[in-house]
DNA sequence: CGAATAATTGAAAAAGATCAACGTGAGTGG
DNA sequence: CCACTCACGTTGATCTTTTTCAATTATTCG
């Protein structure tokens, strides 16, 4: 299993893309909203591997990860599954329209989680309309998300597909070792390719052949180290 | 050009999927918010074939179709173009969390808009907080068709993909006369390849593919009778 | 250690892209 | 009205990429 020695985590007070601010700008206007979220919610922590939620399930509580990453998966009718998404500390999920979840969610480490009552969140909203603001600053995130899937997705071969996730995904803080170029894949290579749209085996052999042409060394299966400068040029 | 002899539209008070609605009820709700921004937005038509905005353009206003259809294009620093979405009439769009557009809207058909100033829309939120509500509907329709625009791309053949694109656009009550099975197409074979990430070559082909096998019986270049029975099958 | 899971590799088949040529149909100006 | 044009669509031949199916090697976990 893969270790965080300095685990990177976000709390609500602390979230995504939150830098320094001052009284009176849009992220600190939401702390109010944010102290209140945090009194709603409860802290859950789960093992590697395991579902958070899954879909078609009661949507009734929506969650917001501290720390460690989560895939979602969607099933198709015809039993094929893919991958929507791999989510990072400071996200909330599970914040669906209607009832049921339309995806699953599955740790992919050891993750630690808010967990907010659906009903008691929307009846917080009255009295905090900062919260509207940001569930709504989460989907824009989602929908960026998914926008960079399908850019993804659109690649016309596996190579460039692969190498645009893997620059996408060393933008992780917590797997991507800056000074030694290491990323530490916490997805298998199904993961990946599932996300992708093509085969595990085609996955696999991208992998070898951006190792062929220098692009990547691999350290371990789950361990790669990144050669920036080529994988950025074409 | 293709003509529209029924305008299908949508107004702010007549939108997206709502139906009957009685009072108190979450549609009915949001009656004031809606007549409120009917208050702020000036109608605007446009003709087929045209930009509505441009891919890093100031954000500076959001629409809302009224009637007609939107092509959501991204430009891609290579050159290479993707379609990300089409729009149907009770879909806001240019809603952007940043300064620039993220994506070009361009016009299908003849369109009726109706065109926020996204700074009005801002302050009228402050005393309408539906509109926010409003605001993140919206975001979860664009979510939603995000997702199943993912679900399309990760069909295993391009023949899937297609069949999947047409069933979800004979959705469209406006393309699709439901007694004779006549779906029109507003789009090109380049936009629909485009959208699924094939050549149009191959949409080409499929599409013939598709008539040979008695999927698709073929009225004209842009009119296309669905076997439904048939393509609902595999 | 050993079983189960994940990853790699090979060979053959299928699918899709590419490049090139040819139709078609709507709009234009003589 | 008719030829012309231009954008769009179709089709063919060839080449490349990816999938499929099968076998083998690694790794992980109890």
């Amino acid at each position: 299993m893969v270790t965080n020695p300095v685990p990177y985590t976000r709390s609500l007070h602390n979230p995504e893309h939150s830098g320094h601010h001052t009284p009176g700008s849009p992220h600190a206007r939401m702390a109010a909203a944010r102290t209140a979220l945090e009194r709603i919610g409860c802290d859950l922590k789960k093992p590697a591997k395991n579902v958070v939620f899954r879909q078609g399930e009661n949507a009734d509580f929506i969650y917001f990860l501290q720390s460690g990453a989560i895939r979602l998966d969607y099933q198709l009718e015809n039993g094929r599954s893919l991958v929507l998404d791999f989510l990072w500390p400071g996200r909330f999920f599970g914040i669906m329209e209607d009832a049921v979840y339309a995806w699953s969610a599955i740790t992919l480490v050891d993750v630690h989680l808010k967990c907010l009552r659906r009903s008691a969140v929307q009846t917080l909203a009255r009295n905090y309309p900062d919260i509207t603001d940001l569930l709504l600053k989460q989907k824009t995130a989602a929908l960026m998300a998914a926008k960079n899937h399908i850019v993804l997705m659109s690649h016309p071969t596996a190579t460039s597909k692969l190498i645009g996730f893997l620059l996408a995904y060393s933008k992780q803080p917590e797997y991507f070792n800056q000074t030694t170029q290491v990323l530490t894949l916490i997805m298998s290579r199904k993961d990946i390719a599932d996300y992708l749209g093509m085969t595990f085996e085609t996955a696999s052999r991208i992998f070898k052949y951006l190792e062929t042409r220098n692009y990547i060394k691999k350290i371990n299966h789950r361990q790669i180290q990144l050669n920036m400068h080529m994988l950025r040029k074409p």
